[in-house]
DNA sequence: TACATATGATCAT
DNA sequence: TGATCCTATGTAA
């Protein structure tokens, strides 16, 4: 699940859920136990998400820094007790009422300020994150100008736009009918705005629904989203084959950026965008 | 029970 | 380009 929308969900939960408290921190797994002994009992001051990475501000400055990684993924509950964390469980923490375990992150470590500098450096504007819409666009425009790869490729580069995934760069070229393969820095000034337009979009529906829903209801003939089956939520991804919900052309795949690419070859033809 | 697979990213070659 | 790390889930056997 982790794209941005699920990590700023994530935050908003749990920010909900802990923030302003008196946090005990252990680590059932073992891996992270130094740094859950060093914040345990300190207040847990703020949750700031950028992208897909995740900064908690303790009291005392320390900074965690959190990345789920393709497995990673968080627990939250509420009851009391909660049930036991599972032997993998990297990190516990537990609240006044509530209880948050986290398991398989690619990274839980602590920094510094000026680690989370370097880190939020390497990072392209985030549509999730708050700030002026307009100077994140103007940011995203200057790095596709910069890149000669493929608009497929530079939508995974988190440099480039931070927070899209191998789900949503596959719906968000679908939504706007531009050709993956053409090289970002070819995009017009109209495509690349409908492009950072439908994905903020996409992401914040997501982050509302908990879930990736890219598709127009009418074309797959429901009438509200609770209609949708499974398996109708997307138009691209993972489609191999399967007939394009707009024109029934076969869904194509193929390798970008070490990752599988689909797309629609009628609705996204070849040079779209450009 | 075993295996394949996944919404990520980095590092070595 | 390939190897590697991390965990849970769904499907096959």
């Amino acid at each position: 699940m982790p794209e941005g929308h699920t990590i700023h969900r994530h935050a908003r939960k749990q920010t909900e859920a802990l923030v302003g408290q008196a946090v005990r921190t252990t680590s059932p797994q073992g891996r992270f136990a130094e740094g859950a002994r060093r914040l345990d009992g300190r207040v847990l001051q703020a949750i700031d998400p950028h992208g897909k990475h995740l900064f908690y501000r303790w009291e005392g400055g320390d900074i965690l820094h959190v990345h789920l990684g393709l497995f990673g993924k968080y627990k939250l509950f509420r009851t009391d007790p909660p049930p036991p964390p599972t032997e993998n469980t990297r990190l516990a923490m537990h609240g006044d009422d509530a209880t948050i375990y986290l398991a398989g992150p690619t990274i839980c470590e602590l920094i510094d300020p000026s680690e989370e500098d370097d880190i939020r450096s390497r990072l392209g504007p985030d549509p999730l994150a708050n700030g002026s819409r307009s100077k994140k666009f103007a940011a995203f425009q200057a790095n596709l100008a910069r890149r000669r790869s493929p608009i497929g490729a530079a939508l995974l580069d988190q440099k480039v736009i931070a927070g899209i995934g191998n789900v949503y760069r596959a719906e968000a070229l679908f939504r706007t009918g531009i050709d993956p393969h053409l090289p970002a820095n070819r995009l017009t000034p109209d495509a690349a705005e409908r492009l950072f337009a439908e994905s903020s979009r996409l992401l914040k529906q997501g982050e509302k629904a908990g879930r990736i829903i890219t598709v127009d209801l009418h074309d797959v003939g429901a009438r509200r989203r609770s209609d949708l089956r499974r398996g109708e939520r997307l138009y691209a991804y993972g489609r191999t084959g399967e007939p394009c919900r707009r024109c029934r052309t076969p869904i194509s795949t193929g390798e970008m950026a070490n990752r599988t690419m689909w797309w629609c070859s009628s609705c996204q033809p070849e040079g779209a965008g450009a």
